[in-house]
DNA sequence: GCCAACGTTGGC
DNA sequence: GCCAACGTTGGC
């Protein structure tokens, strides 16, 4: 399978690319959307490309690279009472949901801002653009080309 | 299976 | 803080 890419949402208050840099790869767990579940469960594969994206901040937009380390596995905070994501319909031998780890890549020189994505040539079916709220999406190579070879953000 | 009510996301 | 666009839940 060719290497895929994708597009991570997460808020920088909560945890940000700056946060991925010092961890350097993190389980991505808490995802609690059947349509972001299936990417993780069944699309990312460990090696896919991953732009990162701040969402619900002053300047939402890509602010960083990052690569799957791994393919789905299950999410371990849907089993764990003590967790925000536990799931009590969750069952060890039926998992719901699904994470895949991320390694940072690299940082954006200059955040990518969502204004500047809606203008650009060649993204306008971005996932990003077409479907408000979804925190896991594909993106295609040729968005995946524009976005990190734009001039003077990386 | 339908659909109203409710909750969440996320830009502005 | 507002609100549009969804997604989820649960009664029927």
């Amino acid at each position: 399978m060719a290497k895929r890419y994708w597009l991570l949402k997460s808020e920088p208050d909560v945890f940000s690319i700056d946060d991925l840099k010092k961890k350097k790869v993190i389980p991505w767990d808490g995802v609690r959307n059947y349509t972001a579940r299936n990417f993780m469960r069944d699309g990312i594969k460990k090696g896919d490309g991953i732009l990162i994206y701040h969402s619900s901040c002053a300047v939402p937009g890509v602010a960083g690279l990052a690569e799957a380390a791994s393919d789905g596995v299950p999410d371990p905070t849907q089993f764990d009472p003590k967790s925000k994501y536990f799931d009590a319909k969750a069952l060890p031998n039926a998992p719901r949901w699904f994470l895949v780890k991320v390694a940072y890549k690299k940082t954006a020189r200059r955040l990518i801002p969502l204004s500047l994505i809606k203008d650009m040539r060649g993204l306008e079916s971005m996932v990003l653009l077409r479907q408000g709220r979804l925190s896991v999406q594909p993106v295609s190579p040729s968005e995946w080309d524009l976005i990190t070879r734009l001039e003077g953000s990386w």
